[in-house]
DNA sequence: GGCTCATGTAAAAGCCGTTCACATGAGCTG
DNA sequence: CAGCTCATGTGAACGGCTTTTACATGAGCC
């Protein structure tokens, strides 16, 4: 366990010692209990155990400490995808699905991150930082449709790699948005928000030509193809 | 013009006479101008001419206004996607694609009314009346699915209408809230949103079995099909 | 040991949401 | 038209939040 200025609790000093970051941790905190709206600067402060005039001394105002959360939240988002993305290994259509997936996960998982990077109301990009952060982990997005293109089946017209992942980024941002966190406010669903967003990928994909049904014998657009959204009984 | 009772403005006695409406409308300007977050209930009434109090007689709290300006939205918007929809004129199809152009037209058009509806934090499952509203609007782009399920290729498995439905209003949805509106905080595109969108959903249609090629002549996935994101020069 | 400057505090101004007792006058009742 | 009533608006007040300013503390360096 960690031992000395644990959380701001304990004895302490004059100076804190680690504000900045206590202050960091406990906007995460606040921020996934109550939504970006409900956070307070006032809060973050007295969780870390000072005064409300103290934040001053490390974030500008409410609002750069809101962006300086969305900054690593862009910072682990790109973490995240470049580990799902794995380089496209085994195969590039499987990896592909699993960057999806981990855009689900990580709005489920890190919804404070989320909120602050996408539903916060901040100008993204105001601030030059927080979009470089940002285009970061898009890139990763990017990259992937650049490889999946490069598969495009022979014949076929190449699709643009930015504009599929203009077309899976959005896909996978409306999911998480209107179903993504399981606490909150949302609506149900006959399915996972996972398996909506494969099915929904998978489709989009065959769209585009590629083979797509589990097993790659055989080709697509033939006799009966089976959806990939589940077998018929 | 109006002529009496004009904006709260002129002169007018101890009571206004149609303050709620006038609430509800200060309310939209200012949402439209600084986010639901940035909307203030002192704002509104001082809109209004009226006195901070005043609201209350009205609006049990500021998030009731907000509820209620969603829930106006909803409607607009259910109106607006009946009209698009148009109950599938002149075909399926092309109808389908109207509803997601509408969708974004919303969004653009109507600022305020979108965040409220989906940016403002409001826990929407908790107000039967909102979730009554949001679920018509809903139901129109379900029936829309479900007219095109039917239309599916003979021998191909018919897709699930509810499913696609989904697929349809997350990338919508997506596509919306990323690069929606220009005014705000977004990012640049290589083409419009609504381009975006439009070749989305036809890769996504053309990857059911739809036939989605502007000319109707062809058959679906034969030899050079043309891509639906525009032709090889 | 003493200086300096980053870091924290206290107090205050201004705003907001919300409540409560009270004022006003529109509309009904007779 | 007189009078009553109740929906609607007012003013004042409370507590909380953001942000600023002058001042206090003490960690790190000479």
């Amino acid at each position: 366990m960690s031992w000395r200025k644990d959380q701001g609790r304990a004895e302490r000093g004059y100076h804190h010692g680690n504000l900045k970051e206590a202050l960091l941790q406990a906007a995460l905190d606040l921020i996934s209990k109550k939504g970006p709206a409900g956070f307070t600067f006032a809060d973050a402060a007295r969780m870390a155990g000072v005064s409300p005039a103290a934040p001053y001394r490390h974030f500008r105002d409410r609002d750069e400490l809101i962006a300086s959360i969305a900054q690593r939240g862009f910072e682990q988002f790109e973490s995240l995808l470049t580990q799902a993305w794995d380089d496209g290994r085994p195969d590039t259509v499987s990896a592909f699905e699993r960057v999806g997936k981990a855009y689900l996960a990580f709005a489920r998982e890190e919804p404070a991150f989320y909120s602050a990077m996408f539903e916060s109301g901040l100008p993204v990009d105001s601030n030059p930082t927080l979009m470089a952060a940002s285009e970061r982990a898009f890139a990763i997005i990017r990259a992937a449709a650049e490889r999946l293109a490069a598969l495009a089946p022979p014949g076929t017209p190449r699709p643009p790699a930015m504009m599929m992942a203009l077309h899976i980024w959005s896909m996978s941002h409306g999911v998480a948005s209107l179903f993504g966190r399981g606490d909150a406010a949302r609506r149900k669903l006959p399915m996972s928000p996972e398996d909506l967003l494969e099915a929904e990928v998978l489709i989009y994909l065959r769209g585009l030509g590629f083979l797509t049904d589990r097993n790659p014998g055989t080709a697509a657009a033939d006799e009966k193809p089976a959806g990939p959204w589940g077998k018929p009984k």
